[in-house]
DNA sequence: TAGATTGTTAATCGATTAACAATC
DNA sequence: TAGATTGTTAATCGATTAACAATC
């Protein structure tokens, strides 16, 4: 599944598939706990209220090869996911900011599972420094970088006050972090080669708030005007 | 601003410029401190990071008018975006699971600013019940489906466990729910009418680490075959 | 064999980007 | 006036959906 040196570069997975997978996931794991052997992509698609043929364009992108008549083998569906998404090859990470979210962060215990090794957090606030959540110390946020390059760290979470956010950005920048995950409503100045998934709370939130504003508007326009209601 | 009851409903704006709009509102905001009267779009795309033809768009799409040579009036797009997200109409919401998780959620001081008042948690957990957090206490479970009732609650934050996740959901809907901001790791089953925004934390930092591995191969293509970095 | 299900190729849809006209 | 900036209309791009052939 891994491609050798000279196969071509596998095509980049959209990111709304990779957002999928991990349900598939999820759903196909009890079917194995239900000692099923097979699952059909209609399935799927209708315990997580999904369109069928999406279902068949995410498990091909994954390398999962269905049959025919007997859908997708769930021993090697399962392993095509977990390759897919690097649940094999665990990876140690940071977290940077121990406030209210970092802790709950710390104690999440659903990282290693997907094969993330939250190692330590830092902070900058002296009462927090020196104190364990779940097992994982709080370090003092000077050693940040020195850490960050030693232990070849390629994966930190933001998750410090906003207006801190920039700075640390650029001192995890400094010592060679690959990746931010931004817990931060900032927008991080970064070079090209640094990735960053924003995980912008209140914006989700906003988004539901709107759509919720939206679909009001929406049946009461509907229930004037009688328009049925479609799938 | 707001559509009068006869006026055409309002095109839905599309999610990823709603996502966009908190960006453009902190940024702006910053300029007004400045004593800056207005923005051009260019400044904002600039500043974090997007196409100012993809900002010129989002902000229309908020009602928002510039002038040309000018730019957008700072005070009055300000209004645009909060009218356009709901800012203004403050909007009482529930908890429900008060874990690490919705602990923190419930210390969040971010939530008052853009409209929203987390007036209470809910929990199964005796040892939890009858606490508070930033103010806010932790009530049982079980008055949960009156309280939603009574007080018109029409978004809560799902935050309990995997396992327990459609349940609370189903109890959340037959008290009238009208949207889930849903933070556990399970697709939820609900009526047409009843709206659900997905947080998953794990398909997020997946997807991070899975767009981190493609650069590592595509980096090393591009070394090897002198590739030139674009812009 | 017949029918269910996958895989592939084409059509649709929506968001982003580009080109250019309008305007302060 | 000239040039910067917005607004609009068209082109591109990528993801979703549809149609249909392949197959167990």
């Amino acid at each position: 599944m891994s491609p050798s040196p000279n196969a071509p570069t596998p095509v980049a997975i959209p990111e709304p598939t990779l957002k999928r997978l991990p349900y598939y996931y999820k759903f196909i794991q009890g079917q194995r706990e239900a000692r099923r052997d097979f699952v059909s992509c209609t399935t799927l698609a209708e315990a997580l209220g999904l369109n069928p043929i999406q279902v068949r364009k995410d498990l091909q992108a994954t390398g999962a090869v269905g049959r025919p008549k007997v859908g997708y083998h769930v021993e090697t569906t399962l392993d095509a996911i977990e390759e897919c998404l690097g649940y094999h090859n665990t990876q140690d990470i940071f977290l940077v900011g121990a406030g209210h979210l970092g802790q709950a962060l710390l104690a999440y215990p659903g990282f290693a599972e997907i094969g993330f090794n939250l190692v330590a957090a830092f902070d900058a606030d002296p009462a927090k420094v020196g104190r364990e959540v779940a097992g994982k110390p709080i370090l003092e946020a000077s050693r940040l970088s020195d850490l960050v390059r030693r232990m070849h760290i390629q994966i930190a979470i933001l998750a410090v006050p906003a207006a801190a956010a920039q700075m640390v950005t650029d001192t995890l920048v400094r010592a060679g972090i690959r990746a931010i995950w931004n817990f931060t409503p900032t927008r991080l100045a970064v070079p090209r080669e640094v990735l960053v998934q924003d995980e912008n709370l209140l914006a989700s939130l906003s988004v539901l708030s709107k759509q919720l504003e939206n679909s009001r508007v929406k049946s009461h326009k509907e229930s004037i005007h009688g328009k049925p209601e479609e799938l």
